[in-house]
DNA sequence: CTGATATATTTTGATTTCAAATTAAACCCA
DNA sequence: TGGGTTTAATTTGAAATCAAAATATATCAG
């Protein structure tokens, strides 16, 4: 590892989380920087006349109100960079990118099959990745990954993930870098889907929440105390192996993901169950089941409610534990809002924790990824 | 709240990084204490030059071997100070101290009865600090306490404990700082046993583990990438109100605390099981139940397995959830050793994690707290 | 209009920390 | 014995940051 001459590190640093200041609030003053960032007005001063002059930043039309001399408002100028995400798991693969406010730029989707190779996954991506980037001048700045399964961000390595066949020490950092010659981020997506609520969702601001995903599987993403968690092998949130209680002691995941309740509702489909469901087996989707629920079916609803139920207990377990301010559901059933809410509330039987649904849509880990590359993006001069 | 100057409270916390790297490492150079704090070696130079001269750290002989010019080793010399730590629960009251060296020094025990008031178990907690004061000339630089139940560390006060009458808001802090006129810490009590671990036991250089404390209650210290999890109302780790699988869906402290297991043996026995434990009703202490283990009493070997394959289920679901190094046991249960680990490994069925039992006896929360305390201090001149 | 007050920013000099060069104190080997 | 090597510690000058004082630019009260 090169030595890394640590003024100019820590410099840089300070930049970085600077200019992420400005862009959570805006429009801001030296002073309320110096504030925000524990430093003294002058050192402040010295930092924002140098991102002044490189270009980073712009001061806007200064806004007067009330007594004493009136600030000179800073905002971002930041050339017009965009940083592109991507998020997949085993059925479907999303991308975004978003420019230096966090804005969404741009949305592409692509199917992934159960019989899909490797090989046609890795195209996919690239595939998104180009659709993203085609017919936009701003330059490409960077590219974060959500990755479902063990990742490896250190060493930009997918390490394995169990509904991919053949899915294993994928070497995605070095394959995209070489081919879109841009800093590439990996991280496993429940976190990027995590990341994305604490930058741009219901989790801003808070520094203890979970965020649960709910999709094929089922995983935690954990911010305590203003810190995500990864575990000692980048493992940590798999509760989607946790033992329910009561029916059969079954996984959490072969209960009350996605995949789960579609199972439940073509086995009850197809015992002859009244329903508004279509019956063409095999082709059922989960909007599927978001239209019936909100169309008032009542087999629909009875799915939603059971599996409401576990993740009440689910979310019982993980407030006794964290003790958080939120928990916030992301993924289709979060979709549904108080129809599936309503009824985990009432299992959780918990007081003083807010729970909610993600705002963010289902390019919250795509969203995420892209995130993640603008946050670890620095300065370059 | 005063405003601190932070170019002086920094050099503060350098100054006890650099002192806790050289109680960890015994004798230490300069050249290595700068590696351990990232700081170049002048910088190190300085600061232990003033430690000396303020009579912090002395220079040892020096160990000359291999080539190069031979370090001046550096020692402790912190003039003898000393710090308490008391730790109590629902039924014992434990007290001891040490000394700049983490080295514990004496060790006091009350008996905390159902019946006492909460003016009652101050006057032990009293009682016990004085104890450990007693007949040793050395000052004492501080006191730490580990509290059951919900605790507020920031304002001293010790919030509510369900299993004490009448222990609402006790300011604790305040009240012993009255008394003893020095630094008193407040911490929750398995976080004083995490911390225990952490600094002097199993846990010692390990950024992620969980330790389990099981007494009259169960709760988990959790050591997360180096950070120990408080949750934002400083409640985290409370899973003792967790819903076991299985039978009847009992909380898990209902289930497989000491208490619990406590219980059920005296049920058992009068229910006329066969058994060498002492049958005059209402006696029965935990001590028995491990002497019974150990001589291989049928039934307490029974009883510990049905609590350990309980444990091994929770152990599971942490794993799942943290993804740490280790997991440590603390309480009496630990005490059985193997005995009492090898059904909840069993139980557990996780790989990649070690599981074992603290090493540090039944001080372990009083250790912790004084080792708090110890951590807190800050040389004064 | 004028001075008092308030808030933002800049200037000035001191302190802390770094980076790099230098010196110190051992061993090794001819 | 004496230079070469190695690692530790110190010296030196520069960069970063602080603390406090000075300056700038507004509002407000009379």
């Amino acid at each position: 590892m090169t030595r890394i001459k640590k003024k100019h590190h820590l410099v840089a640093a300070v930049e970085a989380e600077l200019l992420k200041q400005v862009r959570v609030h805006g429009r801001i003053s030296r002073v309320e920087l110096s504030r925000k960032l524990q430093i003294v007005p002058s050192t402040a001063g010295i930092y924002v006349d140098r991102l002044l002059r490189d270009g980073f930043l712009a001061e806007s039309r200064r806004m007067e109100r009330g007594a004493g001399r009136p600030p000179k408002l800073l905002e971002l100028n930041a050339g017009g960079g965009r940083f592109v995400g991507v998020d997949f798991e085993a059925r479907n693969l999303m991308a975004t990118a978003v420019d230096f406010s966090e804005k969404p730029l741009r949305q592409v989707h692509e199917v992934i099959r159960a019989a899909d190779s490797v090989e046609q996954i890795l195209g996919k991506i690239e595939r998104a990745i180009a659709g993203v980037m085609a017919g936009d001048p701003r330059p490409v700045l960077g590219i974060g990954v959500g990755v479902p399964g063990l990742v490896d961000p250190q060493h930009g390595v997918a390490v394995h993930y169990e509904f991919i066949k053949g899915w294993r020490d994928v070497p995605l950092g070095a394959r995209l870098n070489k081919i879109f010659h841009v800093p590439v981020f990996l991280e496993n997506n429940i976190r990027c889907m995590t990341l994305a609520e604490l930058w741009l969702g219901a989790g801003r601001g808070l520094r203890d929440f979970v965020c649960l995903g709910v999709r094929s599987g089922i995983a935690a993403g954990v911010m305590a105390n203003g810190h995500l968690l990864r575990g000692c092998h980048n493992r940590a949130g798999e509760i989607g192996h946790w033992r329910c209680p009561s029916p059969g002691d079954a996984r959490l995941e072969q209960t009350a993901s996605a995949l789960a309740i579609l199972a439940a509702a073509q086995r009850a489909i197809g015992s002859g169950r009244k329903t508004s469901l279509p019956k063409s087996k095999g082709e059922l989707t989960f909007d599927d089941i978001v239209q019936a629920v909100q169309a008032g079916d009542a087999l629909a609803r009875s799915l939603i409610e059971d599996a409401a139920r576990v993740h009440g207990w689910a979310v019982g377990e993980l407030v006794a534990l964290f003790d958080p301010q939120k928990i916030i559901f992301a993924g289709p059933l979060a979709e549904l809002g108080e129809a599936f809410l309503a009824p985990v509330r009432k299992a959780a039987a918990v007081d003083g924790v807010e729970i909610t649904a993600s705002t963010l849509g289902r390019y919250n880990g795509a969203l995420g990824a892209a995130a993640l590359a603008l946050h670890q993006w620095r300065p370059q001069r």
